[in-house]
DNA sequence: CGATTTTTTGAATCATATCAACGTACGTGG
DNA sequence: CCACGTACGTTGATATGATTCAAAAAATCG
C-alpha cells in the first residue's frame, strides 16, 4: 500500500492499524528533490531525517583536497540523514544529495520524539531499525580495518546487491575507501 | 552508588527509582573474568551482553593468517556483546575477552526484552546507547574510509583518551587497523 | 550526433605492511 | 638478589598494495 505503513508493519511486533497511520503519516512531509539537489549541506544542522519513497541519494565528506568520502549510500525504504547533527543540533559535517531524482517523506527530531510517544509500533520499528544499523555499521568496521580491496568489494556485492545497479562503480569505490582505478583493477582480477 | 544505576539514571529522562532498579538488578548475573579469560569465542552464539562494572576487554576477529584484527574495545560503564550474533542466535565471527581482570553483569536476550517491558527507563536507556553507538559507528567508518593512519589516531586520541591509558599501543593500532610498527612511527612523527 | 560521465589502463609514486633484530621493562621463581 | 621469560615498543630494510596522474576507450544522455 504504502512505502511507510509496509516498513512498519513489517518491523513492528503490533503492526499498525490505518488509522494509526494516518497519525503517524501527518508527521511526516513530502519532498521531492532533483539529481544533484542537497538535502543536506556540511555546515548545517540536520533538521529532518528522510524516508526514502522513491529515489537514491549518497552522504559525503569532502577533505581538505576536495576529494569526496561517501559514508552512505541510500535507496528506497533507507532512511537519509546525519544522527549526530540531527540529535545534537550540531552542525554537520557531511553532505548528503539526491544521485536520482528522489521523493522523501522528512520528519524533525521534535515529531519524531512527539510521535514515538504516541505510536508504539513507531518506537519498535526506529529501535529495530538502530539496532539493524548498529550491526551493519559493526560489519563495515570489520571489513574496512581488516579486509583488502578485493575482499572490502566480494563482502559489499553479498551484502548489497540491490545497490550495485544504483551507483556506478567509482561511487561504490568511494563507499568502500578505494580508489576507482582499483576497484576496475579489482574487478578484471576476480573473473 | 551502584554503576549500572547511575547509568540508567544519567540516560532516562524519567530515571529509575531504587525500587526498581531492584527489579533491574535482578535480571542480571555478576560475572567475573580473569585476564585473557574469553567471555565470547568465534563460532558460539552470543548468549549473553555484558555491562563491565570494573575492568577492560576487546572484541576482535582472526584473519586466515592468524592475525588479530580488534573491532572493539571496552572499559566500565561499555556493554560488550557481539549485536549481530545475540540477535539472531547465530555462530559469532568475533572472539571476545578480558584484558584485564573484570566484573561483569550479564543477560540474556530474552531477559533483555522482559525487562524492557517491565521498566521504561532501561527502555530509554538501551536507546540512547543504540544511538550514541550509531553515531560513534558513523564518525569511525568516516575516519576509516577517508583518513590516513595519522588522523585516524589523532582522531582517537580525542575522542578515546581514556582509552589509551588502558591499553598498550599494539592493541590500539589493531583498533585502528594500522600495523604496530606504523603507530609507533607515527608517533615519533607527532613529536 | 556531440557532450558528458564513467571505466579502463599503464607508469610512477606513496603509504603502509612485513620481517627481523634489538632494547627495555616487568614479574616470577630460584 | 639475580636470572630468566614474556610482553611491549622501536627501528631499519625491503616488499607490496593502493594511489595518483594522464590518457584513452567505452557507455550514457539529451
Amino acid at each position: 500500500m504504502h512505502p511507510l505503513f509496509d516498513y512498519i508493519n513489517a518491523r513492528s511486533k503490533s503492526g499498525i492499524s490505518a488509522g494509526d497511520f494516518e497519525m503517524v503519516k501527518g508527521y511526516f512531509t513530502r519532498k521531492q528533490l532533483r539529481k544533484k539537489q542537497y538535502f543536506l549541506q556540511e555546515g548545517d544542522v540536520c533538521k529532518y531525517y528522510g524516508f526514502i519513497l522513491k529515489g537514491a541519494m549518497r552522504q559525503y565528506t569532502v577533505d581538505d583536497k576536495g576529494a569526496e568520502h561517501i559514508v552512505q549510500l541510500a535507496v528506497e525504504n533507507w532512511w537519509v540523514g546525519d544522527r549526530e547533527s540531527y540529535v545534537f543540533a550540531t552542525p554537520s559535517a557531511y553532505n548528503i544529495d539526491a544521485w536520482e531524482d528522489t521523493e522523501l517523506l522528512i520528519i524533525t527530531r521534535k515529531d519524531v520524539i512527539e510521535l514515538a510517544e504516541r505510536c508504539p509500533a513507531f518506537i519498535e520499528t526506529t529501535r529495530l531499525m538502530d539496532e539493524r544499523n548498529n550491526i551493519a555499521n559493526q560489519r563495515r568496521i570489520t571489513s574496512s580495518i581488516s579486509a583488502p580491496a578485493e575482499k572490502r568489494y566480494t563482502d559489499f556485492l553479498e551484502c548489497y546487491p540491490n545497490l550495485v545497479e544504483r551507483f556506478p562503480q567509482h561511487v561504490i569505490a568511494s563507499y568502500l575507501g578505494i580508489s576507482k582505478d582499483t576497484l576496475s583493477r579489482v574487478k578484471r582480477h576476480r573473473l
